[in-house]
DNA sequence: GTCATCATGTAAGCCGTTACATGATTGC
DNA sequence: GCAATCATGTAACGGCTTACATGATGAC
Protein backbone atom coordinates (compact mmCIF):
# COMPACT_ATOMS: atom_id res chain seq x y z
CA UNK A 1 0.00 0.00 0.00
CA UNK A 2 2.75 2.72 0.91
CA UNK A 3 4.62 1.04 -1.83
CA UNK A 4 1.94 2.18 -4.14
CA UNK A 5 2.04 5.36 -2.98
CA UNK A 6 5.88 5.93 -3.49
CA UNK A 7 6.27 4.29 -6.60
CA UNK A 8 3.23 6.36 -7.95
CA UNK A 9 4.87 9.97 -6.75
CA UNK A 10 8.34 8.64 -7.86
CA UNK A 11 6.91 8.32 -11.08
CA UNK A 12 6.38 11.36 -11.73
CA UNK A 13 9.29 13.20 -10.16
CA UNK A 14 12.19 12.38 -7.70
CA UNK A 15 11.66 13.19 -4.14
CA UNK A 16 13.11 12.68 -0.78
CA UNK A 17 11.48 10.77 2.15
CA UNK A 18 10.44 13.65 3.74
CA UNK A 19 8.69 15.17 0.99
CA UNK A 20 7.19 11.93 0.19
CA UNK A 21 5.74 11.90 3.19
CA UNK A 22 3.98 14.86 2.69
CA UNK A 23 2.51 14.36 -0.77
CA UNK A 24 0.97 10.90 0.38
CA UNK A 25 -0.41 12.79 3.19
CA UNK A 26 -2.38 15.10 1.03
CA UNK A 27 -2.84 12.29 -1.68
CA UNK A 28 -6.42 11.16 -0.65
CA UNK A 29 -6.98 13.24 2.19
CA UNK A 30 -5.28 10.62 4.39
CA UNK A 31 -6.00 11.72 7.69
CA UNK A 32 -3.00 11.20 10.22
CA UNK A 33 -0.39 10.63 7.58
CA UNK A 34 1.86 8.07 7.08
CA UNK A 35 4.78 7.89 9.51
CA UNK A 36 7.92 7.73 9.23
CA UNK A 37 8.45 4.15 10.85
CA UNK A 38 7.00 2.73 8.08
CA UNK A 39 7.83 5.13 4.86
CA UNK A 40 11.84 4.70 5.39
CA UNK A 41 11.96 0.69 5.50
CA UNK A 42 9.72 0.97 2.69
CA UNK A 43 12.00 3.15 0.57
CA UNK A 44 14.73 0.68 1.94
CA UNK A 45 12.78 -2.67 0.74
CA UNK A 46 12.11 -0.64 -2.63
CA UNK A 47 15.63 0.10 -3.28
CA UNK A 48 16.91 -3.45 -2.22
CA UNK A 49 14.58 -4.59 -4.61
CA UNK A 50 15.72 -2.39 -7.25
CA UNK A 51 12.81 -0.47 -7.53
CA UNK A 52 13.84 2.55 -6.36
CA UNK A 53 17.70 4.22 -6.68
CA UNK A 54 19.02 6.93 -5.01
CA UNK A 55 20.36 9.23 -7.07
CA UNK A 56 22.91 11.78 -7.17
CA UNK A 57 21.87 15.26 -8.47
CA UNK A 58 20.51 17.75 -6.14
CA UNK A 59 20.09 19.71 -9.29
CA UNK A 60 17.46 17.68 -11.38
CA UNK A 61 15.26 17.37 -8.77
CA UNK A 62 15.00 20.71 -7.19
CA UNK A 63 15.52 23.56 -10.38
CA UNK A 64 12.26 24.05 -12.18
CA UNK A 65 10.27 23.16 -8.96
CA UNK A 66 6.71 23.23 -10.08
CA UNK A 67 5.19 24.66 -6.69
CA UNK A 68 4.43 21.64 -3.92
CA UNK A 69 1.89 22.95 -2.75
CA UNK A 70 0.89 24.27 1.16
CA UNK A 71 2.86 27.05 2.23
CA UNK A 72 5.00 25.27 4.41
CA UNK A 73 6.12 23.20 1.04
CA UNK A 74 6.74 26.05 -0.32
CA UNK A 75 9.39 26.87 2.22
CA UNK A 76 10.67 23.92 2.05
CA UNK A 77 11.36 23.92 -1.20
CA UNK A 78 12.84 26.83 -1.54
CA UNK A 79 15.34 25.87 1.29
CA UNK A 80 15.63 22.67 0.04
CA UNK A 81 16.90 24.23 -3.07
CA UNK A 82 19.71 26.36 -1.34
CA UNK A 83 20.69 23.92 0.85
CA UNK A 84 20.73 21.08 -2.39
CA UNK A 85 22.77 23.08 -4.38
CA UNK A 86 25.51 23.44 -1.72
CA UNK A 87 25.20 20.16 -0.80
CA UNK A 88 25.56 18.32 -4.29
CA UNK A 89 28.97 16.50 -3.49
CA UNK A 90 31.19 16.63 -0.62
CA UNK A 91 28.12 17.29 1.87
CA UNK A 92 28.61 16.86 5.45
CA UNK A 93 26.64 15.66 8.31
CA UNK A 94 22.65 14.38 7.45
CA UNK A 95 21.74 15.43 4.36
CA UNK A 96 19.09 14.51 1.94
CA UNK A 97 18.07 11.65 -0.33
CA UNK A 98 16.70 11.99 -3.22
CA UNK A 99 15.04 8.71 -4.73
CA UNK A 100 14.12 8.12 -8.32
CA UNK A 101 11.82 5.11 -9.88
CA UNK A 102 13.93 2.50 -12.19
CA UNK A 103 12.12 1.03 -15.03
CA UNK A 104 11.91 -2.17 -12.65
CA UNK A 105 9.93 0.30 -10.43
CA UNK A 106 7.86 0.96 -13.24
CA UNK A 107 6.78 -2.16 -14.09
CA UNK A 108 5.86 -2.95 -10.27
CA UNK A 109 3.97 0.09 -9.97
CA UNK A 110 2.06 -1.47 -13.03
CA UNK A 111 1.44 -4.70 -11.23
CA UNK A 112 0.29 -3.00 -7.77
CA UNK A 113 -2.16 -1.58 -9.86
CA UNK A 114 -3.55 -4.25 -11.41
CA UNK A 115 -3.62 -6.47 -8.71
CA UNK A 116 -7.18 -7.39 -7.85
CA UNK A 117 -6.85 -7.05 -4.31
CA UNK A 118 -10.63 -5.33 -3.45
CA UNK A 119 -8.91 -2.87 -0.38
CA UNK A 120 -11.17 -0.03 0.53
CA UNK A 121 -8.11 2.09 1.53
CA UNK A 122 -5.81 0.99 -1.47
CA UNK A 123 -8.50 1.38 -3.82
CA UNK A 124 -8.45 5.66 -4.04
CA UNK A 125 -4.48 5.32 -4.40
CA UNK A 126 -4.75 2.88 -7.10
CA UNK A 127 -6.90 5.82 -8.89
CA UNK A 128 -4.66 8.10 -8.26
CA UNK A 129 -2.16 6.97 -10.12
CA UNK A 130 -4.52 4.83 -12.97
CA UNK A 131 -3.35 7.12 -15.36
CA UNK A 132 -0.36 4.57 -15.43
CA UNK A 133 -2.34 2.08 -16.15
CA UNK A 134 -3.12 0.55 -20.01
CA UNK A 135 -6.52 1.97 -21.14
CA UNK A 136 -8.02 -1.64 -20.82
CA UNK A 137 -6.74 -2.27 -17.30
CA UNK A 138 -8.26 0.85 -15.63
CA UNK A 139 -11.64 0.05 -16.98
CA UNK A 140 -11.53 -3.55 -15.53
CA UNK A 141 -10.12 -1.94 -12.22
CA UNK A 142 -13.19 0.18 -12.32
CA UNK A 143 -15.36 -2.42 -13.04
CA UNK A 144 -13.85 -4.71 -10.36
CA UNK A 145 -14.73 -1.93 -7.96
CA UNK A 146 -18.40 -1.30 -9.07
CA UNK A 147 -18.89 -4.81 -8.68
CA UNK A 148 -17.61 -5.34 -5.13
CA UNK A 149 -20.02 -2.28 -3.88
CA UNK A 150 -22.80 -3.46 -6.26
CA UNK A 151 -22.51 -7.20 -4.30
CA UNK A 152 -22.38 -4.87 -0.63
CA UNK A 153 -25.59 -3.56 -1.68
CA UNK A 154 -27.42 -6.81 -2.56
CA UNK A 155 -26.11 -8.62 0.54
CA UNK A 156 -27.39 -4.98 2.82
CA UNK A 157 -30.70 -6.05 1.19
CA UNK A 158 -31.46 -9.85 2.01
CA UNK A 159 -29.39 -9.80 4.90
CA UNK A 160 -31.52 -7.99 8.18
CA UNK A 161 -34.78 -8.05 6.64
CA UNK A 162 -36.49 -9.91 8.84
CA UNK A 163 -35.71 -7.79 12.12
CA UNK A 164 -36.72 -4.55 9.89
CA UNK A 165 -39.04 -2.76 12.04
CA UNK A 166 -37.65 -3.15 15.47
CA UNK A 167 -34.11 -1.33 14.86
CA UNK A 168 -32.39 1.15 16.64
CA UNK A 169 -32.73 4.72 15.42
CA UNK A 170 -28.96 5.52 15.20
CA UNK A 171 -28.18 1.87 13.61
CA UNK A 172 -30.88 2.82 10.47
CA UNK A 173 -29.36 6.17 10.30
CA UNK A 174 -26.29 5.04 10.15
CA UNK A 175 -27.64 1.77 7.59
CA UNK A 176 -29.01 3.83 5.19
CA UNK A 177 -26.30 6.79 5.25
CA UNK A 178 -23.83 3.97 4.54
CA UNK A 179 -26.28 2.75 1.39
CA UNK A 180 -26.78 6.55 -0.07
CA UNK A 181 -22.82 6.54 0.09
CA UNK A 182 -22.31 3.61 -1.65
CA UNK A 183 -24.74 4.23 -4.40
CA UNK A 184 -23.17 7.53 -4.94
CA UNK A 185 -20.10 5.94 -5.20
CA UNK A 186 -21.64 4.05 -7.76
CA UNK A 187 -22.47 6.40 -9.51
CA UNK A 188 -19.02 7.78 -9.63
CA UNK A 189 -17.67 5.15 -10.81
CA UNK A 190 -20.89 4.77 -13.82
CA UNK A 191 -18.77 8.19 -14.78
CA UNK A 192 -15.48 6.81 -14.73
CA UNK A 193 -16.38 3.55 -16.69
CA UNK A 194 -18.73 5.02 -19.68
CA UNK A 195 -15.93 7.20 -19.90
CA UNK A 196 -13.22 4.86 -20.30
CA UNK A 197 -15.70 3.18 -22.40
CA UNK A 198 -15.90 5.96 -24.86
CA UNK A 199 -12.32 6.68 -25.09
CA UNK A 200 -11.87 2.55 -25.61
CA UNK A 201 -14.24 2.62 -28.59
CA UNK A 202 -13.08 6.24 -29.88
CA UNK A 203 -9.42 4.81 -29.97
CA UNK A 204 -11.08 1.58 -32.12
CA UNK A 205 -12.84 3.47 -34.44
CA UNK A 206 -9.36 5.50 -34.97
CA UNK A 207 -7.57 2.06 -35.45
CA UNK A 208 -10.38 1.08 -38.02
CA UNK A 209 -9.86 4.31 -39.63
CA UNK A 210 -6.32 3.99 -40.14
CA UNK A 211 -6.94 -0.18 -41.11
CA UNK A 212 -9.67 0.90 -43.68
CA UNK B 1 -12.00 -1.58 18.15
CA UNK B 2 -13.02 -5.40 17.96
CA UNK B 3 -13.57 -4.85 21.87
CA UNK B 4 -16.16 -2.32 21.09
CA UNK B 5 -17.90 -4.18 18.71
CA UNK B 6 -18.01 -7.00 21.27
CA UNK B 7 -19.10 -5.49 24.37
CA UNK B 8 -21.68 -3.61 22.17
CA UNK B 9 -23.30 -6.21 20.75
CA UNK B 10 -23.15 -8.20 24.02
CA UNK B 11 -24.37 -5.18 25.97
CA UNK B 12 -27.81 -6.16 23.87
CA UNK B 13 -27.93 -10.11 24.05
CA UNK B 14 -25.70 -13.05 25.49
CA UNK B 15 -23.50 -14.38 22.38
CA UNK B 16 -21.04 -16.86 21.45
CA UNK B 17 -17.86 -16.44 19.33
CA UNK B 18 -18.85 -17.86 16.16
CA UNK B 19 -22.27 -16.28 16.55
CA UNK B 20 -20.53 -12.51 17.33
CA UNK B 21 -18.44 -13.07 14.50
CA UNK B 22 -21.46 -12.55 12.09
CA UNK B 23 -22.99 -10.10 13.78
CA UNK B 24 -19.35 -8.04 13.59
CA UNK B 25 -19.12 -8.58 9.92
CA UNK B 26 -22.73 -7.03 8.76
CA UNK B 27 -22.90 -4.43 11.12
CA UNK B 28 -21.19 -1.94 9.05
CA UNK B 29 -21.04 -3.53 5.95
CA UNK B 30 -17.65 -5.11 7.23
CA UNK B 31 -16.31 -6.31 3.97
CA UNK B 32 -14.31 -9.31 4.85
CA UNK B 33 -15.11 -10.41 8.31
CA UNK B 34 -13.80 -10.21 11.36
CA UNK B 35 -11.29 -12.99 11.89
CA UNK B 36 -11.28 -15.75 14.97
CA UNK B 37 -7.47 -15.05 15.58
CA UNK B 38 -8.34 -11.62 16.04
CA UNK B 39 -11.95 -12.28 17.70
CA UNK B 40 -11.06 -15.15 20.42
CA UNK B 41 -8.33 -13.77 22.01
CA UNK B 42 -10.09 -10.45 22.03
CA UNK B 43 -12.66 -12.11 24.11
CA UNK B 44 -10.04 -13.76 26.28
CA UNK B 45 -8.28 -10.71 26.99
CA UNK B 46 -12.03 -9.02 27.76
CA UNK B 47 -12.53 -12.19 30.55
CA UNK B 48 -9.41 -11.56 32.05
CA UNK B 49 -10.35 -7.97 32.29
CA UNK B 50 -13.52 -8.86 34.17
CA UNK B 51 -15.38 -7.02 31.09
CA UNK B 52 -17.56 -10.32 29.92
CA UNK B 53 -17.88 -13.64 31.66
CA UNK B 54 -18.72 -17.08 30.42
CA UNK B 55 -22.83 -17.56 30.77
CA UNK B 56 -23.86 -21.32 31.46
CA UNK B 57 -27.16 -20.78 30.79
CA UNK B 58 -28.16 -22.55 27.06
CA UNK B 59 -31.48 -21.95 27.91
CA UNK B 60 -31.24 -18.10 28.35
CA UNK B 61 -29.51 -17.24 25.57
CA UNK B 62 -31.27 -19.47 22.58
CA UNK B 63 -34.97 -19.36 23.57
CA UNK B 64 -36.59 -16.19 22.25
CA UNK B 65 -34.58 -15.80 19.93
CA UNK B 66 -35.03 -12.92 17.90
CA UNK B 67 -34.38 -13.99 14.49
CA UNK B 68 -30.80 -13.66 13.25
CA UNK B 69 -30.68 -11.91 9.97
CA UNK B 70 -29.18 -14.47 7.53
CA UNK B 71 -31.10 -17.29 6.03
CA UNK B 72 -27.47 -18.95 7.56
CA UNK B 73 -28.16 -17.26 10.62
CA UNK B 74 -31.49 -18.40 10.65
CA UNK B 75 -30.80 -22.18 10.38
CA UNK B 76 -27.79 -21.63 13.05
CA UNK B 77 -30.40 -20.51 15.67
CA UNK B 78 -32.30 -22.85 15.30
CA UNK B 79 -29.68 -25.81 15.51
CA UNK B 80 -27.66 -24.12 18.27
CA UNK B 81 -31.61 -24.10 20.13
CA UNK B 82 -31.78 -27.48 19.80
CA UNK B 83 -27.97 -28.66 20.83
CA UNK B 84 -28.00 -26.21 23.10
CA UNK B 85 -30.87 -27.32 25.08
CA UNK B 86 -28.98 -31.03 24.95
CA UNK B 87 -25.70 -29.81 25.86
CA UNK B 88 -26.63 -27.65 28.75
CA UNK B 89 -25.08 -29.15 31.97
CA UNK B 90 -22.98 -32.21 31.20
CA UNK B 91 -21.78 -31.75 27.95
CA UNK B 92 -19.18 -33.36 26.55
CA UNK B 93 -16.61 -32.63 23.36
CA UNK B 94 -16.31 -29.02 22.22
CA UNK B 95 -19.14 -27.09 23.01
CA UNK B 96 -20.33 -23.03 22.36
CA UNK B 97 -19.30 -20.66 24.88
CA UNK B 98 -21.57 -18.14 25.57
CA UNK B 99 -20.36 -14.42 27.01
CA UNK B 100 -22.71 -12.38 28.69
CA UNK B 101 -20.90 -8.78 29.49
CA UNK B 102 -20.61 -7.44 33.03
CA UNK B 103 -21.47 -4.42 34.77
CA UNK B 104 -17.54 -3.36 33.97
CA UNK B 105 -17.93 -4.29 30.40
CA UNK B 106 -20.54 -1.85 30.34
CA UNK B 107 -18.36 0.69 31.82
CA UNK B 108 -15.65 -0.10 29.39
CA UNK B 109 -18.14 0.21 26.65
CA UNK B 110 -19.38 4.10 27.43
CA UNK B 111 -15.49 4.60 27.88
CA UNK B 112 -14.53 2.83 24.44
CA UNK B 113 -17.09 5.07 23.24
CA UNK B 114 -16.37 8.35 24.41
CA UNK B 115 -12.96 8.12 23.96
CA UNK B 116 -12.57 10.66 21.30
CA UNK B 117 -9.87 9.14 18.80
CA UNK B 118 -10.98 10.22 15.56
CA UNK B 119 -10.79 6.65 13.61
CA UNK B 120 -12.99 6.33 10.10
CA UNK B 121 -13.29 2.89 10.51
CA UNK B 122 -14.03 3.22 14.22
CA UNK B 123 -16.94 6.24 14.34
CA UNK B 124 -19.57 4.08 12.44
CA UNK B 125 -19.40 1.59 14.83
CA UNK B 126 -19.52 4.20 17.81
CA UNK B 127 -22.65 5.25 15.95
CA UNK B 128 -23.88 1.63 15.87
CA UNK B 129 -23.81 1.63 19.52
CA UNK B 130 -24.63 4.99 20.40
CA UNK B 131 -27.57 4.43 21.81
CA UNK B 132 -25.75 3.36 25.04
CA UNK B 133 -24.12 6.86 25.68
CA UNK B 134 -25.58 10.06 27.75
CA UNK B 135 -27.39 11.91 25.22
CA UNK B 136 -24.87 14.60 25.71
CA UNK B 137 -21.70 12.41 25.30
CA UNK B 138 -23.90 11.57 22.26
CA UNK B 139 -23.83 15.11 20.43
CA UNK B 140 -20.54 15.49 21.50
CA UNK B 141 -19.36 12.63 19.84
CA UNK B 142 -21.14 13.91 16.39
CA UNK B 143 -20.00 17.61 17.33
CA UNK B 144 -16.34 15.99 16.99
CA UNK B 145 -16.84 14.26 13.67
CA UNK B 146 -18.10 16.97 12.05
CA UNK B 147 -15.35 19.39 12.83
CA UNK B 148 -13.17 16.29 11.90
CA UNK B 149 -14.53 16.60 8.56
CA UNK B 150 -15.01 20.16 8.03
CA UNK B 151 -11.31 20.59 8.98
CA UNK B 152 -10.51 17.93 6.79
CA UNK B 153 -12.50 19.97 3.50
CA UNK B 154 -10.57 23.29 4.63
CA UNK B 155 -7.36 21.50 4.44
CA UNK B 156 -8.03 20.65 0.66
CA UNK B 157 -9.30 23.96 -0.09
CA UNK B 158 -6.23 25.63 1.00
CA UNK B 159 -3.27 22.85 -0.03
CA UNK B 160 -2.77 22.14 -3.76
CA UNK B 161 -4.73 25.28 -4.87
CA UNK B 162 -1.56 26.73 -6.69
CA UNK B 163 -1.27 23.54 -9.14
CA UNK B 164 -4.72 24.12 -9.36
CA UNK B 165 -5.33 23.04 -13.69
CA UNK B 166 -2.57 21.32 -14.50
CA UNK B 167 -3.65 18.33 -12.27
CA UNK B 168 -4.40 15.14 -13.48
CA UNK B 169 -7.88 13.97 -14.80
CA UNK B 170 -8.53 11.09 -12.72
CA UNK B 171 -6.93 12.79 -9.58
CA UNK B 172 -9.19 15.70 -9.89
CA UNK B 173 -12.34 13.23 -10.49
CA UNK B 174 -10.66 11.61 -7.39
CA UNK B 175 -10.74 14.73 -5.14
CA UNK B 176 -14.29 16.21 -6.21
CA UNK B 177 -15.99 13.12 -5.65
CA UNK B 178 -14.04 13.07 -2.19
CA UNK B 179 -15.03 16.31 -1.43
CA UNK B 180 -18.39 15.09 -2.21
CA UNK B 181 -18.44 12.31 0.00
CA UNK B 182 -17.16 14.16 2.46
CA UNK B 183 -20.00 16.86 2.36
CA UNK B 184 -22.68 14.25 2.37
CA UNK B 185 -21.21 12.90 5.58
CA UNK B 186 -21.46 16.37 7.08
CA UNK B 187 -24.54 16.80 5.82
CA UNK B 188 -25.68 14.03 7.47
CA UNK B 189 -24.08 14.34 10.67
CA UNK B 190 -25.97 17.88 10.89
CA UNK B 191 -29.22 15.97 10.59
CA UNK B 192 -28.18 13.71 13.79
CA UNK B 193 -26.95 16.98 15.66
CA UNK B 194 -29.75 18.88 15.51
CA UNK B 195 -31.90 15.71 16.48
CA UNK B 196 -29.87 15.78 19.93
CA UNK B 197 -30.22 19.19 19.96
CA UNK B 198 -33.74 18.99 19.83
CA UNK B 199 -34.11 16.37 22.03
CA UNK B 200 -31.99 17.56 24.73
CA UNK B 201 -34.02 21.00 24.49
CA UNK B 202 -37.00 18.83 24.83
CA UNK B 203 -35.75 17.22 28.04
CA UNK B 204 -34.29 20.67 29.33
CA UNK B 205 -37.88 21.77 28.94
CA UNK B 206 -39.77 18.94 30.85
CA UNK B 207 -37.29 19.52 33.34
CA UNK B 208 -38.38 22.80 33.39
CA UNK B 209 -41.71 21.88 33.47
CA UNK B 210 -41.51 20.01 36.24
CA UNK B 211 -38.96 22.53 38.20
CA UNK B 212 -41.40 25.19 38.00
C1' DG C 1 20.41 30.08 22.92
C1' DT C 2 16.49 27.94 22.15
C1' DC C 3 12.69 26.59 19.38
C1' DA C 4 10.62 25.01 15.10
C1' DT C 5 11.37 22.72 10.96
C1' DC C 6 13.87 19.73 7.92
C1' DA C 7 15.78 15.24 7.53
C1' DT C 8 16.86 10.19 8.30
C1' DG C 9 16.65 6.33 10.60
C1' DT C 10 15.82 2.24 14.47
C1' DA C 11 13.17 -0.45 18.01
C1' DA C 12 9.16 -1.81 20.38
C1' DG C 13 4.68 -2.78 20.27
C1' DC C 14 -0.38 -3.13 18.58
C1' DC C 15 -3.69 -4.98 16.05
C1' DG C 16 -4.96 -7.58 12.83
C1' DT C 17 -4.74 -11.60 9.10
C1' DT C 18 -3.56 -16.26 7.35
C1' DA C 19 -2.80 -20.71 8.25
C1' DC C 20 -3.00 -24.46 11.14
C1' DA C 21 -5.05 -27.90 14.62
C1' DT C 22 -9.08 -29.96 16.57
C1' DG C 23 -13.45 -31.80 16.85
C1' DA C 24 -18.74 -32.30 16.81
C1' DT C 25 -23.05 -32.60 13.95
C1' DT C 26 -25.84 -33.03 9.92
C1' DG C 27 -27.07 -34.06 5.18
C1' DC C 28 -26.09 -36.57 1.00
C1' DG D 1 -18.06 -42.36 4.70
C1' DC D 2 -17.47 -37.63 3.18
C1' DA D 3 -18.20 -32.91 2.66
C1' DA D 4 -20.09 -28.79 4.72
C1' DT D 5 -21.08 -26.10 8.56
C1' DC D 6 -20.64 -25.02 13.39
C1' DA D 7 -17.38 -24.09 16.90
C1' DT D 8 -12.99 -22.90 19.46
C1' DG D 9 -8.65 -22.03 19.70
C1' DT D 10 -3.05 -21.26 18.68
C1' DA D 11 1.13 -19.68 16.04
C1' DA D 12 3.40 -17.15 12.68
C1' DC D 13 3.69 -13.29 10.35
C1' DG D 14 2.66 -8.45 8.31
C1' DG D 15 2.15 -3.65 8.24
C1' DC D 16 1.74 0.27 10.51
C1' DT D 17 2.15 3.56 14.67
C1' DT D 18 4.67 5.47 18.61
C1' DA D 19 8.56 6.62 20.63
C1' DC D 20 13.25 7.21 20.54
C1' DA D 21 18.02 8.79 18.71
C1' DT D 22 20.55 11.99 15.90
C1' DG D 23 21.74 16.05 13.74
C1' DA D 24 21.65 20.30 10.67
C1' DT D 25 19.67 25.03 9.82
C1' DG D 26 17.31 29.35 10.32
C1' DA D 27 14.29 32.51 12.96
C1' DC D 28 13.23 35.09 17.11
Amino acid sequence: MIELAILGLLREQDLHGYELRRRISDLAGLKPAVSFGALYPALGRLEAAGAVKAVESATETAPTLPLTGSLAGEAAAFLARRRGARIGPGRSGRARKVYGITDQGEQLLVELLDDPSTDERTFSLKVAFCRYLMPQRRLELFERRRADLAGRLAGERTSRRTVGDRLDLYLRSLREHDNQTIQHDIAWLDGLISNERAALSGAADLEEDTTS
